[in-house]
Parts: structure tokens; C-alpha cells; sequence
DNA sequence: TTTTGAGTTGTTCGA
DNA sequence: GTCGAACAACTCAAA
């Protein structure tokens, strides 16, 4: 008689480059896939609302991807370990397998519910998946973690490059089981609309125009990219009104697709693409790696400066609500952040290059604390993970691992002339600014006064006028980073 | 232990 | 417009 097995699903929504799944097949099991809505064992950072948007049609997908190949998939809702223990009755599972995760909330758990279902006297199998190296395989010379991205990818891109430990190389991807055994009769599934994932008001138009999620999406964007897009990265990436990047980290961040499965895509389109054409691309990814590392060495980040010098830092306190909620809804008056913002805001996704300048303006001249910025972050983006966030936010904010000199403050005004020159990406997503010449787009309030009525922009009616002066914020950042850098 | 080299993504100013 | 210098000195990682 076949053993049954519980493949527990997490943040690896697909069929290939599976090793769970992989492994049940491998050894002749019978794999019942189950996903467990469980966002009360996340907290503080469960879901926001547009992670749980893309995990529903995520779900969906992967729904239909395994009955496809004469399998399915079981839903379940509430305590993890309470749901396995239930699957496990109604199956008769000998086993579960899963994918490792390593937020600090769920490597917690899920050793906890390791520990409960081997008491059960239940196989247990953790693998690894998510990463390409898990988070302790790579350590300095003094077995520490690392706190400085290029030596940590020195040791990481090694093992890419030149097989042979240490570090071991990634493996090649497994492939997608063509045919999967039914579900055991009598176990029970929710329904995927009582995890209540979708918005009770309709504001997702917006993400549903701009994304497909599911595994077979992501693998038509790894080739739509691969064919494309890889070989201008490092020229195109930069700009914001261009489509230049992969676009894959919704799909990475819930493994519709591994990072494997597109560091190989890479070579596949020729033995140089690592080391040559796509490196800063790889180095993407390998950024990936670095904030799960630095997320599993140093778990209070998401919460607390790892530059424990800035645990007093003096935020700005006057005018704090108002300037925070004109950043969220674009309405600061600056026209590169505004731009972002709404991109943000309309279809879960801010273009990398915008994501720093609008940490930089909140962090930087509004002098608000990058924890509202994380926050705000984590509820709006599709791609929100808690490891690229807190790098993220903490590196703009000057208190995170490779911490850029405190002077290095971008002014928005610069950012768009580089990078939006001819403002197409501020009149996309600013409208109202669309008349105004490329000279004044991105400092609509230093155009004459002529130039604005020719545009018809009534600033402060049309258009917002800046919420903070510029200079005058930049040189007050400047201040307090200094003071606090003196702290020493 | 000490020393040394190096550090994602920038801005401004003045020549 | 373009270029180099100044912006400081600190921390990390490895030899």
C-alpha cells in the first residue's frame, strides 16, 4: 500500500523545482498538497492587503495546476499544527514534508511544529528551496554573519561561479511532476473565498490589470525577460519608465518560481551570462540572499535599527500624521515621489530606483521614521517580504547593514533629471503635471508663473506645492545624521 | 592581534 | 555642460 505523505505548502506556490513535493514522488508516496491560512502565527507581519490579493489568485493557480495532473490541493484555515494534525487523521499521512521559511515568526513556529509532530511519531522533513544558500552556509572567516553585502557575495557568487565547497553550488531544478496521484477520499478542504484574501471593497482594478499570479505566469515572465530584457539590465534598470527589470519578485516572493530556477534560466542562455551580460542582475538576487541572511542572524530588524546608535534617533514629531499621509497618497508635491507612490498605490509595485528616492524623502527630508515607511510598504506592495523590506527601509534610513555615508542623500529633483529625463514616468502616473515642459517636470514649483498657467497647474489647487523645502530638510537630515554618526 | 583595504544605488560646488 | 573634489571618518572582513 502507497505511504501517504503531507506536502505543507508556504511560500512555494508551483509544481517545479519543488523539493518537497519532489521528494514524496521520488520515494513513491502519495503527496497530499496542503496550503494553511494562518496569519495570525505571521504576526506582526502577517500579509498585507495586496500580498493577500496575489496569494488568493495564487492559490487559485496552483489549484487548478495540480488537478490538471490528477491531483488537488487542500485548504485549510486557522492553527497550522491543529489543520496538519487533522490532515494527517483524515489522510492516514505517515509524514510532512516542507520548504524551509525564515521569517523570524515562522522559523519559530515551524520548529515547534516539527518538535509536536515527530512527538505524534510522524515523519518530519524540512528542505531547502527558497534560497539559493540558506542563511547559515555562508559565515566569515570568524564564523560570523555577514554585515557587509560584497563579502558576502564574494563567498556566495564563488560557489555560482566555481562548483566545490564551500560553498556548494546550487543544484540544477527539479523538474514538475507530469502526473500527480489523486487526493485520498474524505479530506476536507475550505473554500479558497472563506480565507477572505480578496479586498471587501473592489480597489484591486488596478493589480489585476498589471499582474497574472500563478506559476504559469511567472515562468512566461522568466522567458519574456530572459529574451528580452537580461541583456539591457544593466542599462535600463535605472529607469523607471522603462519595463528593464525581471518584474519577478511577487512571483519569487510567494515561489510561484525559485531563485534557482532563474539563476539557471541564465545560464541557459550562455555559459557567460553569470559572470558577464546578467551579473548585475545576479547580484540582484544575490541581495535576495543577503537580506535573509542578515533577517535570520539578526531577527529584531523588522522592528529595531540594527545600528543600535539610532534606537533614539529624533524623528520628526511636528506635523508628523499630515506629512506621513500626504507620502502615502502621493500628494507631497514632489513629482518623482508622487509618481511612485501612485504607481504604488495603484498596482502594488514601485519601480526599484523609486522605491530609494521615496525612502530617502521620508526618511531623509521628511524625517519620519522608516518603520511608517516599512509599514506602509508591507501593506501595498504584491512583492512586500519581510527580509528585502527591512534591508531595504534600514539601508535608506542609514542605520542597516552597509550603511551609506550619512551625506549621501538623494534629492528627488536630481533622481528625476537623471532618470526620468524626459518625465515620462512622472506624467504617467501625475496627470495633471502631464502639459508642463521636461525642464520644470520635476520642480513644478521653480517654473515661471507663466509656464505654470500655460500648463494649466494652479499649484497648491492642480498640484500640490511642496510639503517641505528641500534644502532646507536636506540640511536639517544632514544635522541629525551627523549627530548621530558622532554618537560613536 | 594588528593592519590593511574597501565600502549598491549621491549631491553640491567650483573650476 | 562636464569634471574632480569634498563631504568624515567608521566599520567590516580578511590577511
Amino acid at each position: 500500500m502507497t505511504e501517504t505523505v503531507i506536502v505543507w505548502l508556504r511560500r512555494d506556490l508551483r509544481l517545479a523545482d519543488h523539493p518537497a513535493l519532489h521528494l514524496a514522488l521520488a520515494r513513491g508516496e502519495r503527496p497530499v498538497p496542503l496550503y494553511i491560512h494562518a496569519p495570525l502565527e505571521e504576526s506582526p507581519w502577517a500579509p498585507g492587503a495586496a500580498s493577500r490579493w496575489w496569494l488568493h489568485h495564487s492559490l487559485a493557480s496552483l489549484d487548478l495546476g495540480l488537478r490538471a495532473r490528477g491531483g488537488g490541493l487542500v485548504l485549510g484555515r486557522g492553527d497550522s499544527l491543529a489543520t496538519l494534525r487533522a490532515v494527517v487523521r483524515a489522510t492516514g499521512a505517515q509524514a510532512v514534508y516542507w520548504n524551509r521559511l525564515y521569517d523570524p515568526a515562522l522559523t519559530a513556529r515551524d520548529s515547534r511544529i516539527k518538535q509536536a509532530l515527530r512527538a505524534d511519531g510522524l515523519r518530519c522533513e524540512s528542505l531547502k528551496a527558497h534560497l539559493l544558500y540558506e542563511p547559515w552556509e555562508l559565515a566569515t572567516g570568524a564564523a560570523e554573519p555577514y554585515r557587509v553585502f560584497t563579502a558576502f557575495w564574494r563567498k556566495a557568487a564563488a560557489g555560482l561561479a566555481a562548483p566545490g565547497p564551500p560553498p556548494p553550488p546550487p543544484l540544477a531544478p527539479l523538474p514538475a511532476p507530469e502526473a500527480l496521484p489523486a487526493l485520498p477520499s474524505g479530506v476536507a478542504s475550505v473554500p479558497l473565498d472563506s480565507l477572505g484574501l480578496l479586498p471587501r471593497i473592489p480597489w484591486d482594478g488596478g493589480l489585476t490589470a498589471t499582474w497574472t499570479p500563478g506559476e504559469p505566469a511567472a515562468l512566461t515572465r522568466l522567458e519574456q525577460f530572459l529574451a528580452q530584457a537580461a541583456s539591457t539590465y544593466a542599462q535600463r534598470r535605472d529607469l523607471p519608465s522603462v519595463a528593464g527589470t525581471s518584474r519577478l519578485s511577487p512571483h519569487l516572493h510567494l515561489g510561484e518560481i525559485s531563485a534557482r530556477q532563474v539563476l539557471w534560466g541564465l545560464m541557459r542562455c550562455g555559459p557567460d551570462m553569470l559572470t558577464g551580460i546578467a551579473e548585475p542582475f545576479v547580484r540582484e538576487l544575490g541581495w535576495r540572499e543577503f537580506a535573509h541572511h542578515l533577517l535570520y542572524h539578526f531577527p529584531r530588524t523588522p522592528e529595531e535599527p540594527l545600528d543600535g546608535r539610532f534606537a533614539a534617533f529624533p524623528w520628526r514629531t511636528e506635523r508628523a500624521d499630515a506629512l506621513l499621509c500626504a507620502w502615502q497618497r502621493g500628494h507631497t508635491g514632489i513629482p518623482l515621489v508622487d509618481a511612485g507612490m501612485r504607481e504604488l498605490w495603484h498596482t502594488g509595485w514601485m519601480h526599484n530606483r523609486v522605491r530609494m528616492v521615496v525612502a530617502a524623502f521620508l526618511t531623509k527630508h521628511l524625517r519620519l521614521p522608516w518603520q511608517a515607511g516599512a509599514r506602509w510598504f508591507w501593506d501595498t506592495l504584491v512583492d512586500a517580504d519581510l527580509a528585502a523590506n527591512t534591508l531595504g527601509w534600514q539601508w535608506s534610513a542609514g542605520c542597516g547593514a552597509d550603511a551609506a555615508p550619512y551625506f549621501r542623500i538623494f534629492n528627488p529633483v536630481r533622481q528625476g533629471e537623471r532618470f526620468d529625463p524626459r518625465g515620462d514616468y512622472v506624467r504617467r502616473w501625475c496627470p495633471e503635471l502631464a502639459a508642463l515642459a521636461d525642464r520644470w517636470i520635476h520642480q513644478p514649483w521653480a517654473a515661471p508663473a507663466q509656464v505654470l498657467e500655460g500648463a494649466g497647474i494652479r499649484l497648491g489647487q492642480d498640484y500640490p506645492a511642496p510639503v517641505v523645502d528641500l534644502a532646507q530638510s536636506r540640511q536639517e537630515a544632514l544635522a541629525a545624521w551627523s549627530q548621530v554618526k558622532a554618537l560613536g
